[in-house]
DNA sequence: GTCCCGGTACTCGGATACTCACTGTCCGAGTACGTTCGG
DNA sequence: CCGAACGTACTCGGACAGTGAGTATCCGAGTACCGGGAC
């Protein structure tokens, strides 16, 4: 149970892009290497965050990444789904319908409690993201940090 | 971003261990068999939930695994951080203060923003585990179902 | 009949192979810019 | 001097290897029961 570390990679680097001017982008290179993270590899997960909607990217020299959306309207959990799919943590494989043990289908009429459970609790985690924009991380940035990375990010025209 | 499909079969050996009257105990074969799974493998994560603290295992013929404490008192959480281990989801490794754009330390006397919000939803994750005990999953059980339980798994004396 | 002893079968416990997702890398298709050549 | 065409450099996009957690398995240490034998 462990998001992989790539998911770090692209919450940074979705929010570095919202730091941005509206319409400006950053390549994957740039990206990496002011996080210091392979470029190679971080390009595949901005490309699965395009596929998602959430990036729109360009082609050649002044391409790039940028938000597809407001910085108000990308939530936190759409970044993770992005990358990390949105397949549920746990799978009930309805176990107590094998086995010696099996019971009989008239008695599992009602869906697993334990799978309920859990599923409440995965629920619980989904909505907390989804109550968090990009835009309120950037809310918390320190004053003039913005200004900087786009300084950092600028191309030379 | 998944459970282990073990996690599964720990969660229903719990509850049908908890079914079983007070003091009794099931082999690791009796439960693998329970629900068709290989007996190996769940003994070893039976084992992990041993030294958790939550069952309690006794050897020869007649020892097997049972509960700890009072199905009351044995949480989900317990059982999940007990097979999974209990290390974070998402771990922040200070990128906002390494490669081209790093951060002046000075800037980042607060923790990350992102991290912290990872953390929240983490935290609902797993209090919404921790508000549900075993005692709970069987109280929402079909009526005489505990009772089938013991009868499969009781032994020949 | 009662007690003691040995054998047996069953239990957990840890040490040992195998598989797939995550990690990391590469090269190819396509485009905007800078340069150069012609008028 | 102006315009267009060309070459170049940079971009994303998908296809190809390496590694660690999860999966699956086996065998050894230990104990409670069962039977047999001695008293």
């Amino acid at each position: 149970m462990k998001l992989p570390e790539s998911t770090e990679w692209v919450l940074h680097s979705v929010t570095t892009l919202a730091q941005l001017e509206p319409g400006a982008a950053a390549s994957a290179a740039q990206l990496a290497a002011h996080f210091d993270v392979p470029p190679a590899y971080l390009a595949k997960q901005l490309q699965a965050l395009v596929r998602a909607g959430v990036l729109v990217a360009g082609p050649g020299p002044r391409g790039g990444f940028r938000l597809a959306r407001p910085a108000t309207d990308v939530t936190l959990l759409q970044i993770v789904e992005a990358v990390d799919g949105a397949s549920p943590f746990y799978q009930c494989n309805e176990l107590r319908q094998q086995g010696r043990g099996a019971v009989p289908p008239e008695q599992c009429r009602r869906t697993c409690a334990l799978a309920a459970r859990m599923a409440d609790a995965e629920a619980a985690w989904r909505e907390s993201l989804a109550g968090v924009t990009v835009a309120d991380i950037l809310a918390g940035l320190p004053r003039g940090l913005p200004r900087r990375t786009r300084a950092l990010l600028s191309r030379a025209r």
